[in-house]
DNA sequence: CGAGAAATTAACCCGTTGGATAAATACTGT
DNA sequence: ACAGTATTTATCCAACGGGTTAATTTCTCG
């Protein structure tokens, strides 16, 4: 009833045809997969005929990768936007796991895309030049400030910057991707405030203990008030 | 032509039957999805007639979720037949990191329902009474296993054994559950021989010295041979 | 052996869904 | 103003896909 949609007289927008088709296909194909994904819905969600789709996209694969790459264009956006080679090496990673973490809490339908083409064994992926072309600038980041804190000192060993890159990635991705089994697994929400600020406190801790070998106080609640054991979290 | 199915005559076996049904099932959804999984497929897999799935299990959704139960069970089998609590703690954790490795490398299905079914928000787990049941043994394991550690001198920090459970997981998980476009965006097969040997390498390493402060020697390559620079790993 | 129950097959039903065709309407440049 | 093109709407449809109905065959046990 709300929906109160009367093209007795239309205009005509191209552009802003296209935007609103991919993101109403974003949200279908990341609220139900490829498969599940309805090409009428996406056509009422984006307040147009179903036709608009195919003439301004594509059929239902390619209106999908579509929304796959304007989902990696925006996360390399975003990592382009961060300056983190000029913080000490310690500061830098934490940085960039809080920024991973936040991208991900902020943007789920990244997610669940990901999810859905990992599903298809990157089928589609593949078949993108665009997307293959477009790498991400934290990996040669990683390897400068993993360089710079071995010579400094703050760094006990030099790891390799694209295994930190995906354990950075895998810490925050599982916990969020995956929340809802394990949420029902464990008997208790992983996505309540308290549950995210000890997950990221968490992992800043695991992944800086190991690099600088100083645990006790990297393991604690980020700036954790309180009077809380220094050294025992959340048992 | 190598289908060669003859029912002219056939034999009653509901268990046999029912074993290949949950068996065609879990591999078609796990290769497809729910959504993209179809029923004749799964039939035609377990030579079956279309039928027999609703005869002996239930209807789609009935039929995914005995997949997904028989998948939990499994699991929750095989991490009960291993003992890790009596082996000093630093290997404790680093078999339970390989257990968990190899498993995921060994049962790709699994991962691929875990992923189904959180696209879906777990709509079907939470309906489950017998996986809500299933505790897994080894947040228990890792929490004795982290006190000992502790106090014995191993570890330099006491932490939350459901943190440590979930980011073991996760290191794992989400290389090989996301390995497909991982492999597209490094233009490298992540699933090929060295880089699944120096993965498991990182991950023990990463835990490892998070928990015990001594990165060293625990980032090398696990029993690396050769001429390499000691501290240095492939970058 | 034979009747009733259990297991299996064969055939059909019908709403859904991706995609296509054709007609109508809104712009644009001359 | 108007011809031509770009954009949008209105309908249609054939294949698909989950589920059902009914008949058929096999087994069991008294």
């Amino acid at each position: 009833m709300a929906k109160a949609k009367r093209p007795l007289k239309w205009q005509r927008d191209p552009e802003g045809m296209r935007l609103r088709i991919l993101e109403a296909a974003k949200q279908e194909f990341s609220a139900h997969g490829l498969a599940g994904a309805r090409v009428d819905r996406i056509a009422a969600k984006a307040g147009a005929n179903k036709r608009m789709l195919y003439y301004h996209v594509g059929n239902k694969d390619e209106l999908y990768l579509a929304v796959l790459e304007g989902a990696y264009d925006k996360i390399r956006s975003e990592e382009r936007g961060l300056d983190l080679e000029h913080l000490d090496p310690p500061e830098a990673i934490r940085r960039l796991i809080e920024f991973t973490w936040n991208y991900f809490l902020c943007n789920p339908e990244f997610l669940s895309l990901l999810q859905t083409e990992n599903l298809a064994r990157a089928k589609h992926l593949k078949k993108s030049t665009k997307v293959k072309s477009m790498h991400s600038p934290f990996v040669e980041m990683i390897r400068t400030v993993v360089r710079r804190g071995v010579d400094s000192g703050d760094f006990q060993v030099a790891v390799d910057p694209v295994q930190l890159y995906i354990s950075i990635a895998a810490l925050s991705f599982f916990y969020l991707s995956n929340s809802a089994t394990l949420s029902v697994i464990f008997g208790r929400d992983l996505l309540d405030k308290k549950a995210k600020d000890e997950r990221l406190a968490h992992m800043s801790g695991l992944v800086l203990a190991a690099l600088t070998g100083r645990s006790v106080e990297l393991f604690e609640i980020a700036k954790a008030p309180k009077s809380r054991s220094a050294v025992v979290q959340t048992v």
